[in-house]
DNA sequence: TTGAATGCAAATAATTTGCACGGAT
DNA sequence: ATCCGTGCAAATTATTTGCATTCAA
């Protein structure tokens, strides 16, 4: 009984009651575009999300995709990252993953995401945290790290 | 004499200068722009640039500030930076200053600027930095940190 | 049933572009 | 004098909104 207990409380909340604590209903849209995220994953745009739905032959329109984004974004299911091209582009925020920076190529505009954070690297930043509180009178949320750079092949 | 040489190589190199290094003109209204950026200060978006500009009585069409926004960027005066407001900030990169982060409020939307970083920090994002350019074959130029929380009015 | 969500099209907002004219070199 | 740079207005692009209809609870 015990261990039955304990592998509910484990289990992952499901999509849909994710939706129904935040009083929200589970519309086969917002499904889509989760379904979206977890298989196309990283950094998408509005237009990028559309297009995937449309691929799938799931018809929502682009206003409902853009609603629910930011839906999504309230709900702190997504975050919001910007690569300087104009529009805004959302990636999910994974319980299990860790924080991942960015490095951009200011040649081609290509992403890489940098999943891999050493200990050192993880200490060092909730230090700096620590530090911008105190001396902001912030409270630190979360942060987000941009690399600039060339690209292998645009070096 | 040697005293006079030093200076004059010291002096920092005119707008002007800067600006037949690139064989670009070195029209007023490229003039009155970073007369802004140099006044003004921080992170302004086109249109505070073109409202600062007004104010000063100075006429420069909105288009004029864009495309010009854009040369700076391209010559390397200035940088883009997104606090996810829906347009893009730009800001002057001083030869004499560090990189600076930014502490982004979430719920206002006030942005604070984090001048000072230690000689730690520094050499930290030195480190990560080196590691990023071995593990994903970038050549680093910049980077970026940004912070999100809640400032003092809103927390 | 019933209000929240959606689709569509129209409205905004941000940024870019075409073209004739003006100004820096 | 010669082009580059500019202003203006029109065009694009990204995002938001109003409203009648649809659908999850």
């Amino acid at each position: 009984m015990i261990i039955f207990f304990i592998e509910v409380k484990d289990l992952p909340e499901s999509w849909k009651d994710v939706f129904h604590r935040f009083n929200k209903k589970a519309t086969s849209s917002r499904r889509a575009i989760l379904e979206v995220f977890e298989e196309k994953g990283q950094h998408l745009s509005a237009e990028d999300v559309y297009e995937h739905l449309r691929a799938k032959k799931k018809k929502v329109g682009i206003a409902t995709v853009y609603r629910n984004l930011d839906l999504l974004l309230r709900m702190g299911i997504l975050r919001k990252v910007n690569f300087g091209d104009g529009r805004e582009h959302y990636e999910m925020i994974r319980r299990a993953a860790r924080f991942h920076h960015h490095l951009i190529c200011t040649r081609c505009g290509q992403v890489v995401d940098c999943e891999e954070m050493t200990q050192e690297e993880e200490e060092f930043l909730q230090h700096l945290r620590k530090e911008l509180e105190q001396r902001q009178g912030f409270v630190i949320h979360s942060y987000h790290i941009y690399f600039y750079g060339l690209c292998p092949r645009c070096r």
